[in-house]
DNA sequence: ATAATAATTGAAATCGATTGTATTTTTATT
DNA sequence: AATAAAAATACAATCGATTTCAATTATTAT
């Protein structure tokens, strides 16, 4: 195996200096352009390399960024993950992806890991909001920025870009009540996450504006599994009066009510509409059709990794008082689960 | 910004030189287990975290895998990454993951930032297979392990990781053979892909099996993409006798033919059975629900990655003289879409 | 033409861990 | 106790790029 071609082998070819050819490479300001395009010339002729350990080492940046996902099975998190990417690659990043797998554990192996890879930053959709961020702290005390999106933590001096929770859930509300849907059922995930507690302040904010009472018996808050749906309908035909709408906080389980809806001989749309949320591939192979709530993947991607090199840039920004956030429009997608033949 | 402790500060405070404290920590033999304790316990004390940067300068080891995958919206790929990473945080190895969304010239940026971020070795499912292996030349050069995995490339040295498509395929083709249907209609990808060739093979070899005769006329090549089935079921409904079975290579590609088939008032799986490929969320969602191959994408992670990590241990075994593939079981998943009720 | 100033380039230290070889310490043997 | 052998530790070079500060060269003004 031959040796790899140093700056050293350059100066040489070049007869400058090893100093040189390292501000040559770098475009620094101070070397003359007649001196770069003899030394880049000389460069590509023996195929040079730029040996990024020893750059690493000098600078003690790694020009890497982790970014940390509960999982990556869906649509929306490749987009996020290609909107990073974008981004990264713009500016000489790389991702450092690991799955969290929805367990905690894993998690915090994760982010242990990226510390020791000695990433610049952090991305972070975490596997639970009641998680916390304690197992952040040793990038926190380093001042290496992290960022949540999606599932965003909570903590001091964080940043999280996350969808508008309350207008997403509102609009669909609205769109069910311009249906001429009158009692809606909501089923979200758990009460601690500011997800779904946003998403309830939407749905309310709908019926007030549109002057129909609040009913607690109509809200629910489930695992949003793919089998919560079972209990999600029995609950449903618990009540004194059956709802004429299901708003479900979850495609994959919005899919399924459909299914189990169906298989009672429940039809949707005609005896009860359902609305779904993430546009998931599914929504658009049910039937009926799922009518649900896009969010903009890809750019949350982008937003959340350019908000990190911004803070690497100028790490002045990292100081803020408390977990800011920056919201995301969302859009309406409707379909047939939710319009009347 | 206080500075990082290094292994010079345990080596002034335990009184010994730092090339011990390195042995001691890399637990190397020839240092005494009392002087071991001494370091660790001064190293904890002084919370001394590694410097991976000078570590992988001296060695001219990154640690990193790199994962090139097209897509990673489906519970297939979700897992094969999972599978990978388990292997790779067991020998400590990190991945370097980038997706090539479908476009060969990205792919191609991939390689390259891969190479330049000097990761010990390559995962890759590539996004055709008749995009060559050409731009993998630089590793190959520099004997750095390349292993392709779901979608192989061809080339020399080169391992895959692979299903078994001949015997998926003679397994589903089989199975709708059992339940009565007899002219089965068979829908593959490009048929310069050995993937889809293997399963032809398959097909035939069921149909043999089963004496029934070959028929050209019943096999179709095809994008596969989603928008394909228009074009499917014409060309079925053109043939002097419609099919009375459909067996896709893919479970997007299947589920929107269950969809456009029943919208022309066609019963599956009365009038015509459906089997997928791929077992994808999907199938559990169409109406009726898809009967598919499942394949252990789990494993296929394991395994991709355990046979790179060997070639690091042993160089030597990368001396194939032509791509070696490893083929895993894949089983098939039954469900409503072909079997009559 | 010459001094003054600006523009380039070079020398050498540095980042922190690893490792071949030399040296010291320990243990075993007689 | 003295010596040989083995075990443990230290020295010092090394990996290759970056960067400060000093030195040199080019340019401008007088």
């Amino acid at each position: 195996m031959s040796k790899d071609i140093t700056i050293y082998d350059i100066a040489k070819d070049a007869g400058l200096s090893p100093a040189t050819v390292s501000r040559a490479l770098n475009d620094h300001p101070t070397v003359r352009e007649k001196t770069k395009s003899k030394i880049f010339k000389i460069a590509s002729k023996l195929g040079y390399q730029s040996n990024i350990f020893a750059a690493n080492l000098r600078t003690n940046r790694s020009n890497n960024i982790g970014v940390i996902v509960p999982m990556l099975d869906s649509k929306f998190q490749a987009s996020v993950i290609a909107g990073m990417e974008t981004v990264a690659s713009e500016a000489g990043f790389n991702l450092l992806i690991s799955q969290s797998l929805n367990s905690q554990e894993k998690e915090l192996a994760n982010v242990h890991t990226m510390f020791k890879s000695r990433v610049d930053g952090l991305l972070v959709s975490q596997t639970s909001n009641e998680f916390g961020t304690q197992h952040f702290k040793p990038f926190f005390r380093k001042n290496i920025p992290v960022i949540f999106y999606d599932r965003v933590g909570n903590c001091d001096n964080c940043l999280g870009i996350v969808i508008d929770n309350v207008n997403a859930a509102y609009t669909a509300t609205k769109h069910l009540l311009e249906q001429g849907y009158k009692r809606i059922f909501h089923v979200l995930g758990s009460e601690k996450i500011d997800v779904y507690r946003d998403r309830l302040k939407g749905y309310k904010l709908a019926l007030i504006e549109n002057h129909i009472a609040y009913n607690g018996d109509l809200v629910m808050f489930s695992k949003l599994s793919e089998d919560a749906c079972e209990d999600i309908i029995e609950k449903m035909q618990e009540l004194e009066q059956m709802p004429d709408a299901l708003f479900v906080s979850n495609d994959g389980c919005a899919a399924n009510c459909i299914q189990v809806l169906k298989s009672k001989g429940i039809c949707v749309p005609d005896d009860i509409a359902v609305v779904g949320f993430n546009n998931d591939g599914i929504s658009r192979l049910v039937e009926p059709n799922l009518t649900t709530i896009n969010y903009p993947g890809q750019e949350m991607g982008e937003i959340a990794m350019k908000s990190l090199l911004q803070r690497l840039e100028d790490p002045s920004s990292t100081t803020l008082n408390q977990t800011e956030k920056i919201s995301l429009r969302s859009e309406l997608i409707i379909r047939d689960s939710s319009v009347k033949k």
